[in-house]
DNA sequence: TATCCCATGTAAAGCGTTACATGATTAA
DNA sequence: TTAATCATGTAACGCTTTACATGGGATA
């Protein structure tokens, strides 16, 4: 049923075409919200309109037609928006790639982790671009226009990119400091200095890629199998 | 397609049965990389046996069947994580909902991000307890057994999850300042809202820099719609 | 024995992807 | 005129969810 509030939401935003809100949920919700097709925007655009939800205010060229949101409609999409499900549905290929890294040898899973960590880069170096232009001072935090579309989103990918690079700048050094491990001498993990260096995370945030040298101590085996539960 | 391939990774993990690939998958990757039920696992084990990526190794107790990764399966796999789609997929309700906030007022829409954040606050605390206990120092950030299964998991999200809950505080900021402008005509905008405690303010975002360039400020219009696009 | 959790499935319906199809408008 | 892009759809197939179904093992 997502797909139908996705498309809800964009309406409550401002009426369209098919082929228009196909283009919005392309460049607003497709990178971290909600993925979808053009052939299902427009199945659910009718079925929407079946069901009261929207409907066809005005009929163009070639059979285009523009949908806008009905009472119902906003009616249904509030509901929705002020009651969560426990659990909800995630699903990111992305990230999924990158948790069974450990089945590739380390030298290849340190350059996907490097290519993407370049990718996330240009991502936010393209965001910070765009939102500059528009005349928003990424460092001063606040934004014209609050709680418009698209505004929580830029803020969203602006905290959130940052993250996901130094993330995997953090899984490169990882892997960098044990293969230095299993370099120097098999089995022996013990290094002294466990409390020696602050963080090579977070903060430097190194514009471009991974510099990854630092060097670090590795306590005993432990556990850490799994992400905290359900 | 990508659900095969989470179950050869949990697979080349460890083998195991159906049911027990279940509960790995809910505890370590159904969070943030991929979500399944347990009959769709049964499922796509019996096609990863016909298609010999897998094998019954072990049939015990009441149909309980053992599965193992082959070589085949290995070789699959690794060709997935190294090959990444140009476009993969992205579906989060979670973020959805978020995006859609602005078709709330701002006193609910408030109200949904401050449970948002202290959901992630939550998920936070339970994480990052878990990780000491498995005698990793979250502040040194170096963990034992770099690659482990759950390791990256892990420091995913102790990365992501305070830019999410800081993102979510950011909007709230967003949200005060406007209802603090729109104060001066509109009625009463003073309310002590639910639960809210008013201390949105973290350091995050509001660090540093001088303001903007600024020209010709266009407040209230359409700037910044869009997150950046494909 | 009753009850709960372990453990594995099947069937139908709904959602999403891939491939195919069609015609209009705009720019070279 | 030709090609690219705009713009809208249909059909078949595959993936996911919901609901239903079954029985073993442990414990009170």
């Amino acid at each position: 049923m997502s797909l139908r509030y996705a498309l809800l939401g964009l309406l409550a935003d401002e009426a369209g075409s098919g082929y228009e809100l196909t283009k919005r949920f392309e460049r607003s919700l497709d990178r971290y919200a909600w993925h979808a097709k053009h052939n299902q925007v427009y199945q659910e655009l009718n079925r929407l309109a079946a069901d009261g939800l929207a409907e066809v205010v005005e009929e163009g060229a070639r059979g285009r037609k523009t949908y806008a949101i009905t009472e119902a409609g906003r009616a249904d999409l509030r509901h929705w928006l002020l009651n969560p499900p426990r659990t909800p549905v995630v699903r990111n290929e992305f990230v999924l790639r990158l948790f069974l890294l450990f089945a590739l040898d380390p030298k290849e899973a340190r350059s996907v982790l490097a290519d993407y960590a370049a990718a996330v880069q240009r991502d936010l170096d393209a965001l910070t671009a765009l939102v500059e232009s528009a005349n928003f001072d990424p460092h001063d935090g606040v934004l014209p226009d609050p709680l418009a579309f698209g505004h929580l989103a830029a803020g969203f990918g602006l905290h959130m990119l940052p993250a996901s690079r130094d993330w995997a700048q953090w899984a490169i050094t990882q892997i960098d400091n044990q293969a230095g491990e299993d370099a120097g001498h098999e089995g022996a993990r013990e290094t002294g200095t466990s409390g020696g260096d602050g963080s090579a995370e977070d903060g430097d945030a190194t514009k471009g890629s991974g510099s990854a040298e630092d060097s670090g101590a590795t306590k005993g085996s432990g556990a850490v199998d799994e992400a905290p539960g359900s």
